[in-house]
RNA sequence: CGCGGGGUGGAGCAGUUAGGCAGCUCGUCGGGCUCAUAAUCCGAAGGUCGCAGGUUCGAAUCCUGCCCCCGCACCCA
């Protein structure tokens, strides 16, 4: 297994409002981030924008700004959206950073260069006022989807990506590394629809458009502009600044020029300006996360364009499922309760990462509502790990001053919830390992049900009565505050800010008892001052 | 026959790949405990696993047919 670990969230649009969805895949992705982070793995995390398109274009002129006013607004707005919920990602990537038109501009190049792409003539239904074509499948009666009035036949010029050549080798890949594409059932049906011999071939993919202002432009027909899959799906290349070093190792002749100051836009983190990172992270475990949605992008066209170049292929494309936001009347009338915002103002950054995390099996869809939200939060934050560190520490408290305390060894009788706080570790990471990242989570508070067992069967408050049982009694409440910190450990990767919120119940407790190689029972020092602290989550309602 | 997903106790779901006593969380009811955030622990009630048929010693799981809901088919995490 490589140390190196490249994962991904799609680059988002920014055409309307940030909302929980874009949270989802990114909170998820993020814990798996910091995961392997502290599993020691070398670990990348993209995540970023996709800021070019007609529709970039529309919003801007009804708002009376400029396309880059725009999309340097929302950029600004998603960037410090994941910051608040604690979002470690390396870079933000945006799609009209310099660095990235300059990289794209090559790459269209090199594709038409190596007769990857050729010009011909783009036929179909053509709606004018929406500036759009449509299929005759989407397009009953010829009429717009969208606006209802009739469309016409158009026929322009534009470039295409011979995709169609593909077919056979994306349908080897996927019986060659299913792991390529998952859960199993989206390759089902990529298969099913696109892949399978009975099903017409796949056609040619359109990647230019004429009239489009909001893009990058050939370089080589200034007339036609780059369109999304190509200037969208190569930002996870072009974040790692691949092109940029093979571009200025020599081809000029698209006027690609290395640049250290790369990223002219204020949101892009830095981390662009290190053109060695593809060579560091491209050849290791490469992961995009995407929604069901774009799964035909990325594992139909992107690998397709990729062997175009004869580039490596990423280890895995997965497409997780939606959360539903019920009917329009919810999102209507009250549109704000899943404006995420919203959602960390009134219940907390972790309590909004617990929920995502935990409260959907990841990979299939799940409606959201409020009420599912408070209910995850009260039972497993509230009840489960909350009250038990309450309780813990109030024993400590009360029972020994304060104080880390183990004043015999442990009996046979622990031994069980001594070997369930030794194996979360293995527990979890084995969850991640096959995207289950609900499950992985779900490890953690059923140790804290296990805990909670464990008290009530081994009752420190009768032990507390008799002092001849109070070296028993030490031993307790040594073994459940060890198990807090081991969860305190593993909970660094997914809610940050309790981890640290539980450390910091133990004074000055060691940097090493905070790593994963310290998740394991019996390291915490007999002596240790125990502190009183915030509840760490409140029930609601 | 476009493709795919779903239909499991009051609610939300897992289990279906390789058939073997129907499981989890929440809710409800009864009991215990008192260290704790009306918390926690124990127990109980509650399901013809969408319908019909088939294969099998045995089917939620495999096969056939049917009904209902949802998504996708270059707007969408």
């Amino acid at each position: 297994m490589t140390n190196k670990f490249y994962i991904t969230t799609p680059i988002y649009y920014p055409s309307g409002d940030w909302h929980i969805g874009h949270c989802y895949t990114t909170v998820n992705c993020d814990a798996l981030a910091r995961f392997y982070r502290l599993k020691g793995r070398d670990v990348f995390f993209l995540t970023g924008t996709d800021e070019h398109g007609l529709k970039i274009e529309t919003v801007a002129k009804a708002e009376g700004v400029t396309p880059k006013d725009l999309v340097d607004k929302r950029a600004k707005g998603l960037s410090e959206l994941f910051t608040r919920l604690n979002i470690s990602n390396d870079i933000f990537w945006r799609t009209t950073d310099k660095a990235h038109k300059r990289q794209v501009e090559y790459i269209f190049t090199k594709l038409f260069d190596r007769g990857e792409i050729y010009k011909d003539k783009y036929e179909g239904l053509y709606c004018v006022p929406c500036e759009s074509y449509w299929t005759e499948r989407q397009a009953e009666n010829k009429v717009c989807p969208d606006c209802k009035r009739e469309l016409s036949e158009k026929s322009e010029e534009a470039y295409f990506f011979r995709l169609s050549k593909y077919k056979e080798r994306l349908l080897d890949l996927y019986k060659a590394r299913p792991e390529f594409l998952q859960p199993m059932t989206r390759q089902k049906e990529m298969v099913g629809n696109y892949l399978k011999a009975e099903t017409e071939d796949l056609r040619d993919l359109c990647v230019s458009r004429a009239g489009l202002e909001w893009g990058i432009r050939v370089p080589f027909d200034k007339e036609q502009t780059i369109y999304v899959w190509i200037d969208a799906l190569f930002n996870y290349m072009t974040a790692l600044g691949y092109f940029e070093c093979e571009a200025g190792a020599g081809d000029n002749s698209v006027g690609v020029q290395r640049d250290n100051s790369a990223s002219d836009n204020a949101a892009s983190a830095t981390a662009s300006k290190d053109f060695t990172n593809l060579k560091r992270f491209w050849s290791g475990e490469v992961v995009h996360m995407v929604a069901k949605e774009i799964v035909r992008f990325h594992a139909i066209i992107w690998p397709a364009m990729l062997m175009a170049l004869d580039l490596p292929l990423p280890k895995r494309v997965f497409g997780h499922g939606w959360l539903l936001m019920g009917d329009d009347k919810m999102s209507k009338s009250k549109g704000n309760v899943a404006c995420p915002d919203y959602l960390i103002g009134q219940y907390g950054v972790d309590a909004v990462r617990h929920f995502l995390l935990a409260e959907y099996t990841f990979g299939s869809d799940g409606a959201y509502t409020e009420e599912r939200l408070i209910k995850r939060i009260n039972t497993d934050l509230a009840n489960n790990l909350g009250n038990l560190v309450s309780r813990t520490f109030a024993m400590a408290k009360q029972y020994f001053g304060g104080k880390v305390e183990k004043l015999e060894k442990e009996k046979a009788a622990d031994k069980a919830f001594i070997k369930e706080i030794n194996g979360l570790l293995g527990a979890v990471e084995t969850r991640l390992s096959a995207m289950e990242i609900d499950k992985a989570v779900s490890e953690i508070t059923q140790l804290g049900d296990k805990a909670a067992k464990y008290i009530d069967d081994n009752k420190p408050w009768v032990l507390a009565k008799d002092q001849k049982t109070k070296g028993r009694l030490s031993v307790v409440l040594y073994n459940v505050l060890e198990c807090i910190r081991v969860v305190g450990v593993l909970l660094q990767a997914f809610l940050p800010q309790t981890a640290d919120k539980i450390f910091a119940r133990f004074d000055n407790l060691p940097d090493n008892l905070k790593t994963f190689g310290s998740a394991k029972y019996g390291l915490l020092p007999v002596g240790i001052a125990t502190l009183e602290g915030d509840t760490l989550f409140a029930r609601i309602k």
